[in-house]
DNA sequence: GCGAAAAGTTACCAGCAGTAAGTAACGGGG
DNA sequence: CCCCGTTACTTACTGCTGGTAACTTTTCGC
């Protein structure tokens, strides 16, 4: 749906901008759910209606184009997994619909959660850990909390939000490609082993 | 160490390939430790003391390349693993030491390690599965193997080494930059989360 | 009105994955 | 013994992508 085929060079008429960084986004989000995890910043400035340049003006090169659409990746996520719970308090059950409504919104974004996890190839240790360190965030937060509340110790609130997630978006990568699991299913056996532990409860 | 400068076009002379496969990999690894988990092709050909079809011819692509190092990745993984389990039952120090042996593998080829969970950015979906897949089956089997041994539901296997898969490397990922942390800490901590589960033992 | 700043586009560069075409040595059949 | 098909390389290219420099046109303050 680009709106105009070609514009003359020069500051365009009207004294505004042609289009902002959310108009930006967009378009990379559609052009990225049509051509896959594979699609080029070009092809984002055709969808946009715009060059590349106003690409990078607006939002940056490839690594803050995957940063950009991990936050709001993220927020989406945040968003569900938030009105699943509704304020349920932590149980097993309540892991459950947490995990389940990740992979719903994995599966609703399938080609953008690979974009995003995908990586820029290049000081990927920083980019892969775009949409982690921003789902971990919070995570960490909450399990501090809660860690400290039920008497235990809250140091290991970092390290196992990064394992929790980690663990997450593995299990979401390999079960959509896998599409005859449900995601009740898979959710509730990842739940059992995150809230039981390996051996289980005796 | 590339022994010639420049070879003539043509056969060589000897009758006798001028690298075999494994060279060509020993090069590419060796590349990837000193220039970073961005290197090119063209950086591991010259590397090999040859040409960039050469390494077409003896394994394939960008992805083909990466699977293959994956697969020697794991390989080391599991060795590791073993000799650091040594035909210990399975417990709770035992999963420490395991998950230990994990994160320092992973040190040791810090690049190796960022290249193959790179992904190629292309048909990724099944790219970055690469090194997972070869870690996860035999752990699917261990894991199977074992909850029939303690009278629990082993369909959960399959589902349950991959979420392992990927919260270890979340977390390998998240600790090899952040070296202020120790391996046995991070390990503890994790063992600790997949031993006991999420509320702990009472 | 006029010139500096703003907001675009065009046109380019460098680097990379992948491939087609060319070249020289080997080796078996006449 | 020589000749020609096969083998095993290199050179040289294409196509594409991320990123940037240079140019063009409008706006707006003085």
């Amino acid at each position: 749906m680009s709106e105009s085929i070609s514009r003359r060079p020069g500051r365009p008429l009207g004294g505004q901008l042609v289009v902002d960084r959310e108009h930006v986004l967009d378009a990379a989000e559609r052009v990225i759910r049509r051509d896959g995890a594979g699609s080029s910043l070009e092809a984002v400035a055709v969808e946009a209606g715009v060059t590349k340049p106003i690409v990078y003006d607006r939002v940056g090169g490839r690594a803050d184009l995957a940063d950009a659409l991990a936050e709001r990746l993220s927020d989406r996520m945040v968003l569900a997994t938030r009105t699943a719970l509704a304020g349920e308090t932590l149980s097993q059950t309540g892991l459950t619909r947490f995990i389940e409504a990740n992979l719903r919104t994995v599966a609703d974004h399938r080609e953008l959660f690979l974009y995003v996890t995908g990586g820029s190839t290049e000081q990927t240790a920083l980019g892969r850990l775009s949409l982690a360190e921003r789902s971990t965030t919070p995570l960490t937060k909450t399990l501090a909390v809660w860690r400290s509340g039920i008497q235990q110790d809250p140091g290991v609130a970092e390290a196992w939000a990064f394992g929790i997630v980690g663990m997450l978006q593995m299990v979401s990568q390999w079960w959509i490609t896998q599409e005859d699991r449900s995601a009740e299913e898979v959710a509730g056996q990842i739940s059992e082993l995150l809230w039981n532990g390996l051996p289980g409860r005796a």
